[in-house]
RNA sequence: GCGCGGGUAGCUUAGUCGGUUGGAGCACCCGGCUGAUAACCGGGAGGUCGCAGGUUCGAGUCCUGCCUCGCGCACCA
């Protein structure tokens, strides 16, 4: 190792400038890497991040939390490789190339032109890579930007389309014809995942409706919110169990709000349990019926023209459907087939027909009802509930009072278009999907594999997701993104393509065939329109086209474990030992996202986890709470902060503001005050040990090294402390209580080491001498600061490279974690992860738990003295002549250190307890309750007011001492020492239970003429030194001093020495007289004036 | 509506198995200390521990209900 030079002035930001320059030109990342190539892989996967948007601050908290446990795993002697990713299909991007170029209808990107929009979308997808890049290296996050995965590319669409192979050969796969969300604006179905981005709470008509039957003179009432699929209603549902009435409307409502009514007489059926919340007429009940009764019974279709009919014998009839409820509505579901998937499932089942009334386009088809035909259903609601609301309603045969029985606005959640805000409509379509039902079983087994951070994210929210688990409904009507890879002729026959060179030899056969095919060379793009062009050749020999779909851009990242690698095609080496990932780290709105559909598609092609650890962050908040959004304009600008406090403490803030997975509230002040606490006193620290180190030549590989056992006391305090704080470090890190890590690390360095250690060892080291004191104290520091660089390396890693630099001679990304290196041990494996905080920890100093106890105590009698000292109003620079510590553990090894810090002639031990203390029982609620039960309160009302509680204490002792019949014992009473009255003293309580420790610090306030002229002494000193620095003298300067008081105390010749000597002033003039100059400074002490004056010499 | 997680001083938060006096930091006020930094130390002020019940000798902590915020889920018609 060389000498340390001097730290020099902290500029943060300047500092992390260069190291920036000084990584990059080394090769740090690369190096860090490459230095454990022995160790075992630990496997990091990099959620990709899309970079058609500009990155923000809560970019920044996941690359935190990602970059530092690689760094960490690194330090232990993993290998740890990043490959960077970008998500650069799907819809959003196309939406922001629509925007752009004013193309908001599929005709009008087909008119466009198909292969000039995607062109378009490949070049956005890139808009802010550079923006990307820039944060991510000023942030430190160590990634491999130079060889990414891109979703876009060839080799990745390959492996996606490998994927969806499997999933065909194994029958998951399937086409189907589903009720699904979808956008008539975007033309496109949307999954779940993406549906749940766009819940918004609207108020919309809602209509009971009544449904003439055929063979009775009466109406069924059925409710629904989307008065537009009634014209393709086919069926009513009835809860086969559930109690319905008959009633006839008794006379005239008294009031009535909107269409809709009926007429005396007129009859209606409705569940028993629902009349008072429909109905606004008195009746009379005719008859109580079954819903299995009701069923098949037949209606008038309320639009006769909508629906054919068809074969159908069981369209407009009384269904049976176990899931009605009567929660709401009227407990009769009206059921259009097209328009909702359980119309849609019972409709199948019940042989309805299905025939749509609504268009791809949202407008009603032809031939629905003349006032509807090629209007958008949303706009034409009124027009349905008038048409109903006309005397016989909309199909005639209904009665004079129409078939609309009341409308009521109704306030819900409702879906919408996540990227155009539209209203979704549930509408029966063509679709993909994955068969993620049938793998439910599977699914839950590998999440319960996965060792989730926090718990409950993987028990409770995802595990309750994949208990409900869906199809996956992969395909998008859409034009950006990885086409789905199956063709299909007009019987149905299908074929599905898994790589290239598959789909070369099909265009070949086809081409053989006499199929006019365009080339299809080895580099064919893999993308809309390419791939339609070409068609195939089904085994019949029918020309097979592709179905029109992309998928799902989730699909894409999903799909990253084994496409970052082109797995099949190549680097098989790469992907199979890198299979599960050990590591994933995303935020929690990835659950459905992303933790889903890497979980998905590793089940369904390689029946395996894809992940074995994954920690879900929590959001990222504003200062005020409110979730930071571009709409809201309250995103932080990560610059803001690297170029002011720098990454360091931007990064460290965030990671100790609180747990990863609780939501962050972002406050600018808070990276303000890490950066002045943490990194201010962390380099200062250092900087007292290297302006010291470089002055005095110290040279850390000396062979006169004191070994730790030799050192003082208060060094081997301090490096026990730093074993017992690393250890507890490590193990945080184990539990992922990053936060809790750093906050403690933290007060180490501000409590214990730079306002403690540092500041009772300053004199140590100004000595200019060469001593084993001083040389302790450098070791020591030596130790703590490259421990702690170490250890806060994966968290902050700027200023500690930096300051391990100077005191090793290497970078800190190099070394080895201190509590030891499993990963490098023969036969780790990653998931060891947790085993190797045992093993290690014989690297760290000695732990001595009594030392750390008693400088805990030492520390707390130097504040009671403090608080002794106001509250007798006696200044601190005034030394009290002595004083006694009573009763605890011995504390004479740090009785100099105590002395000095209470500014106190002597420190003795006092024995005699009785002379300044008292005591007073206190009632141990623990033990004394179980048997003192409801009495406890009055007997522990006794135990505390006892007039003599020695004389109490004695009689507990002696055993048979009874309150209220319960035998009291010592166990049940707790012993408080406090001052008698009139002393100057303090007493203190440590531990807890039966470690409990009293002690007292008595101090005497008596003056005499040496005390007095000590003080004196001290207080000048103190303001020579002021002015010094005032006059920003150096250190070793020397100077001449003058000082004059009148009436003051008398300072002893000792005394004015000790001021000269302090002060390095080679001239020192005393004088009792005042002899006022203006460039005199002057202060009072205890009401005495002092005037001085400094001058270099 | 259902599920998960929160609600503790003006702000950020700790609080173990229920134990009687709920700790810190920031900000504020007073004092002290300092050749020690944007630092440090002591003190003060600031709390209906979201609300209401309950269990208990005793509840921030356990139970029930409610309010509220966030997230997730949900077309239930």
């Amino acid at each position: 190792m060389p000498k340390p030079s001097p730290a020099g002035e902290l500029d943060s930001v300047e500092l992390e400038n260069n190291l920036l320059s000084i990584w990059k030109e080394e090769g740090a990342f690369v190096s860090s890497i490459t230095n454990r190539e022995s160790g075992a892989p630990f496997i990091f996967l990099e959620g990709p991040p899309t970079a058609n948007g500009k990155p923000g601050i809560h970019h920044v908290v996941a690359r935190t939390y990602k970059d530092l446990v690689c760094r960490w795993k690194t330090m232990q002697g993993f290998r740890v490789e990043r490959k960077g990713g970008w998500d650069t299909h799907g819809l959003p991007v196309e939406i922001e190339v629509q925007k752009r170029l004013d193309l908001m209808s599929n005709e009008q990107i087909e008119a466009f032109g198909m292969q000039a929009f995607n062109d378009a979308c490949r070049e956005s997808v890139w808009t802010y890579e550079e923006a990307w890049r820039e944060m991510t290296e000023r942030m430190a996050y160590w990634v491999d930007l130079d060889n990414p995965y891109v979703t876009l590319h060839n080799d990745y669409v390959e492996s996606c389309w490998w994927a969806l192979k499997q999933m065909f050969d194994s029958g998951l796969l399937y086409r189907g014809y589903k009720v699904l969300p979808y956008c008539p604006q975007t033309g496109t179905s949307y999954s779940s995942h993406e549906v749940a981005l766009g819940y918004k709470e609207v108020e919309e008509p809602s209509v009971y409706v009544k449904f003439k039957l055929v063979d009775e003179d009466a109406s069924i009432l059925a409710w629904t919110t989307t008065p537009w699929t009634l014209p393709g209603n086919v069926g009513l549902a009835v809860g086969p169990d559930v109690t319905y009435i008959k009633a006839r409307i008794a006379k005239e409502a008294e009031s009535w709000d909107g269409s809709g009514g009926a007429q005396v007489g007129e009859v209606v059926i409705l569940a028993k349990d629902l009349q008072k919340e429909v109905l606004r007429h008195h009746v009379d009940i005719i008859e109580e019926i079954k819903g299995s009764e009701l069923v098949g019974m037949a209606y008038e279709p309320l639009f006769p023209d909508a629906v054919p009919r068809g074969d159908s014998e069981t369209a407009w009839t009384v269904l049976s459907a176990d899931w009605v409820t009567t929660t709401d509505g009227t407990g009769v579901v009206h059921t259009a087939v097209m328009y909702g998937e359980d119309d849609y499932n019972l409709g199948m089942e019940a042989g309805l027909p299905a025939h749509h009334t609504v268009g791809m386009d949202g407008n009603f088809v032809d031939g629905t009802h003349p006032e509807l035909d090629g209007k958008y259903v949303k706009d034409v609601d009124q027009t349905v509930i008038q048409l109903l609301s006309q005397p016989g309603g909309s199909n005639g045969k209904g009665p004079q009072s129409g078939l609309l029985y009341r409308e009521k606005s109704y306030l819900h959640d409702y879906p919408h278009c996540w990227r155009t805000d539209h209203p979704l409509l549930y509408y029966a379509m063509d679709s993909w999907f994955v068969k993620m039902t049938a793998v439910k079983e599977k699914l839950l087994e590998f999440n319960d594999q996965v060792e989730w951070a926090p718990d409950w994210v993987g028990e409770g929210r995802f595990g309750e997701w994949l208990r409900n688990v869906k199809d996956w409904a992969i395909s998008r009507e859409r034009y950006w993104g990885t086409p789905l890879p199956v063709w299909r002729d007009e019987d149905g026959n299908m074929k599905c393509i898994g790589s290239i060179q598959e789909l070369k030899d099909e265009v070949a056969k086809a081409n053989a065939a006499g199929i006019n095919n365009p080339e299809c060379p080895d580099d064919v793009d893999l993308h809309r329109p390419v791939v339609d062009e070409f068609t195939l050749l089904s085994d019949n020999g029918k020309p097979m086209k592709r179905e029109p779909f992309v998928m799902d851009c989730w699909f894409d990242s999903g799909c990253a474990p084994f496409a970052q690698f082109h797995y099949p095609f190549e680097e098989n080496d790469k992907f199979t030992p890198a299979f599960p990932v050990d590591y994933i780290c995303e935020g929690v709105d990835q659950t459905r996202g992303w933790f889903y559909t890497l979980l998905a598609v590793s089940t369904t092609v390689f029946d395996s986890p894809a992940y074995k650890r994954c920690l879900s962050l929590g959001l990222i908040l504003d200062a005020e709470g409110k979730k930071m959004s571009k709409s809201r304009g309250n995103i932080v600008n990560p610059w803001d902060h690297f170029n002011k406090e720098g990454a360091d403490a931007t990064r460290w803030y965030m990671v100790s503001a609180g747990a990863p997975w609780m939501p962050l509230k972002f406050d600018p002040n808070g990276v303000r005050e890490t950066y002045g606490k943490m990194f201010l006193t962390l380099w200062n620290v250092y900087k007292f040990h290297a302006d010291y180190a470089a002055l005095d030549g110290f040279d850390p590989d000396a062979i006169d090294q004191i070994p730790v056992a030799e050192r003082k006391d208060l060094d081997r305090w301090i490096l026990s402390k730093l074993s017992t704080v690393a250890k507890e470090y490590h193990s945080d890190f184990v539990n992922w209580n990053y936060h809790k890590a750093c906050r403690d690390l933290e007060s180490f360095i501000v409590n214990d080491i730079s306002n403690w250690y540092v500041r009772r060892s300053r004199r140590r080291l100004w000595d200019e001498a060469e001593s084993n004191d001083k040389l302790s104290c450098q070791f020591t520091l030596h130790e703590l600061l490259t421990t702690l660089c170490k250890l806060i390396a994966p968290v902050s890693p700027f200023m500690v490279d930096t300051i391990h630099r100077n005191l090793t001679g290497s970078p800190v990304h190099l070394a080895d974690w201190p509590l030891g290196v499993p990963g490098l041990t023969e036969g780790a494996t990653s998931d060891s992860w947790d085993e190797e905080a045992e093993r290690a920890t014989e690297l760290l100093p000695a732990q001595d738990h009594a030392l750390e106890n008693l400088m805990e105590l030492v520390r707390e009698l130097a504040e009671a003295g403090r608080r002794i000292r106001i509250a007798e109003g006696r200044r601190q620079r005034l030394p009290c002549l002595q004083g006694w510590i009573v009763a605890g553990p011995d504390v004479s090894i740090f009785t100099d250190l105590l002395q000095e810090e209470l500014n106190v002639e002597s420190i003795n031990t006092e024995l005699d307890l009785e002379k300044f203390q008292q005591i007073k029982l206190n009632p141990n609620f623990r033990s004394l309750a179980p048997k003192a039960r409801q009495n406890v309160n009055q007997i522990a009302g006794m135990i505390k007011s006892a007039e003599n509680p020695e004389e109490m204490y004695d009689q507990i002792k002696a055993g048979g001492f009874m309150l209220m019949d319960v035998e009291i014992t010592v166990d049940d009473v707790e012993i408080i020492r406090e001052q008698k009255e009139g002393y100057s003293a303090e007493t203190i309580n440590l531990g807890q239970g039966d470690e409990k420790v009293q002690v007292s610090l008595v101090l005497d306030m008596q003056d005499t003429p040496e005390l007095l002229s000590k003080g004196l002494a001290r207080d000048i000193t103190r303001r020579v030194q002021a002015k010094r620095k005032e006059l920003n003298l150096e250190i070793e300067d020397t100077i001449e001093l003058t000082v004059q008081t009148k009436d003051a105390p008398e300072l002893f010749k000792s005394d004015m020495e000790w001021i000269a000597t302090e002060t390095r002033a080679s001239q020192a003039l005393f004088d009792s007289e005042e002899n006022f100059s203006l460039d005199f400074d002057s202060f009072d002490v205890d009401g005495i004036k002092v005037n001085f004056h400094v001058k270099r010499a």
